[in-house]
DNA sequence: CGGTAAGTTGAAAAATCTCAATCACGGTGG
DNA sequence: CCACCGTGATTGAGATTTTTCAACTTACCG
């Protein structure tokens, strides 16, 4: 059942330590000391004991079929959510029906950090493709952080994360033309889907050219000749949502020279 | 002394405490249970032994004169920085010479969060005036925020509220036009600058068309330009660096109407 | 008072968007 | 099983916005 495709996340990180291969099955109950997303995810660094007080704490799944939200603006913040499987974007909306998607989450990502600030969300999350989560009581995260320095400290680097995450979103819609920016976000979604043991470039696409364009800011349009003018200069293969990389270094060349 | 100068921050925020007219004059030492500035700050919620924990930590004061850099891009991370006054301005530059104007930052603002990813800055925070900051050695605040539950919480307020505001930039960078934008960020400006006790309507930008157009992602003509249009259509004087919103609905106005 | 950095303005070029027509594909019901 | 429908994707042509390049002005600093 090995697979390049993203939505079928069954390929093992822990290549050793498959997830719920061995074991009884629970399907409602998870653990995070033997998921095999841990070593992406908030467990990092955790020992055993540690890991042990963190099962104790995310305790639930939900799964969240295609098209739904796993939380919407304006609701109360509760906890945060770590990606078990499947592919999620969020989006904020301004007051005029503006809308901007944020990011594109996969297996072992965090959602919901933004709901901290104020006890609500502040964004969208939608499911892309039939997914699950895992559910983490942000107080009870920040009980159990104040016991484990380390659980503490890898909290906050996920959070300084995001920060540096969202300031290359600014470069990138501030100062990059449309090429640059498909190609940045090409390499970037491949780096991550190779992090998570699938091929380098062959991938199939979650989201449409509108959400790829509302994330780049860019009309769907242009995102869509910019696939095909790739194509064309022998960058990838492009046929609907299924992409082939032809040519890795020529796309990290166009981010790199600087509109040249 | 009291002036709509953003510049010169002696206008008390909490007017029945005025940060350093009383107690004696201690020019390197600071204390957040003093500071006026602690309720837009780090200190928000503590009680008075939490404060006097607190003050403990935020022991070293540094002035940065202007143009200098607080921190660079590479540089380790050890601490965060309070702006206590003054005026900064944060950028990413990517490995070919992009460069990119993240935020702009005033009297008790926090700087360096995106450090914590991977203990190493990587931003560079310029000083914009002479300015000066309260250094909190990072790793002294994780012990404290271990201990008091409300610091904690604050601190990680702080950390999400940097998230959602770089989720509004990425919005203006994705979906507006140069008008909108501007606008949008003169706005913002002003209401921060009244937040502390300064005229809603008078100020003095400590950036240039330059510095404003790479946060906007224009380039400086095109700011310039659009400064010129706002000023021919009566929603503000301007006269370089020195503005006076005429107009504050119309502004307003200019950001809800999605282009129209 | 001169030099330099910053700001303004114009005109032409370039990038992206808009609008419109058409194509591809997956799901559904006959 | 296949035709049909709807959503998403592609492509073209013209409109619009922003950039680029250039000339010129203004303010500030020694």
């Amino acid at each position: 059942m090995l697979t390049t495709l993203p939505g079928a996340m069954s390929m093992p990180i822990i290549p050793d330590m498959p997830a719920r291969s061995c074991g009884p099955l629970e399907p409602l109950r998870v653990a995070c000391s033997s998921c095999n997303l841990r070593e992406l995810c908030l467990p990092v660094g955790l020992n055993p004991a540690e890991l042990q007080q963190l099962d104790g704490l995310v305790a639930k799944r939900r799964s969240v079929p295609r098209g739904e939200h796993l939380f919407r603006n304006g609701e109360r913040f509760e906890a945060l959510y770590a990606v078990r499987t499947g592919f999620f974007k969020t989006c904020v909306n301004s007051e005029d029906g503006r809308d901007q998607v944020t990011g594109f989450q996969m297996a072992g990502e965090l959602l919901g950090l933004d709901g901290i600030s104020s006890d609500h969300h502040h964004c969208d999350a939608v499911a892309l493709e039939d997914s699950s989560v895992c559910t983490i009581p942000y107080g009870q995260l920040e009980t159990l952080s104040r016991e484990f320095t380390v659980l503490q400290r890898q909290f906050h680097k996920i959070m300084s994360r995001e920060i540096v995450r969202d300031h290359g979103v600014m470069l990138l819609l501030g100062n990059m033309r449309a090429e640059e920016r498909l190609a940045a976000f090409l390499l970037n979604l491949t780096r991550r889907l190779q992090a998570r043991g699938f091929s380098a470039s062959s991938l199939v696409l979650r989201m449409t050219r509108e959400e790829i364009g509302s994330y780049l800011g860019l009309k769907l349009e242009t995102v869509s000749r910019t696939f095909s003018k790739f194509q064309h200069d022998g960058l990838m293969e492009v046929k609907q949502r299924q992409l082939r990389i032809l040519d890795q270094a020529g796309l990290q060349a166009l981010v790199n020279n600087s509109h040249c």
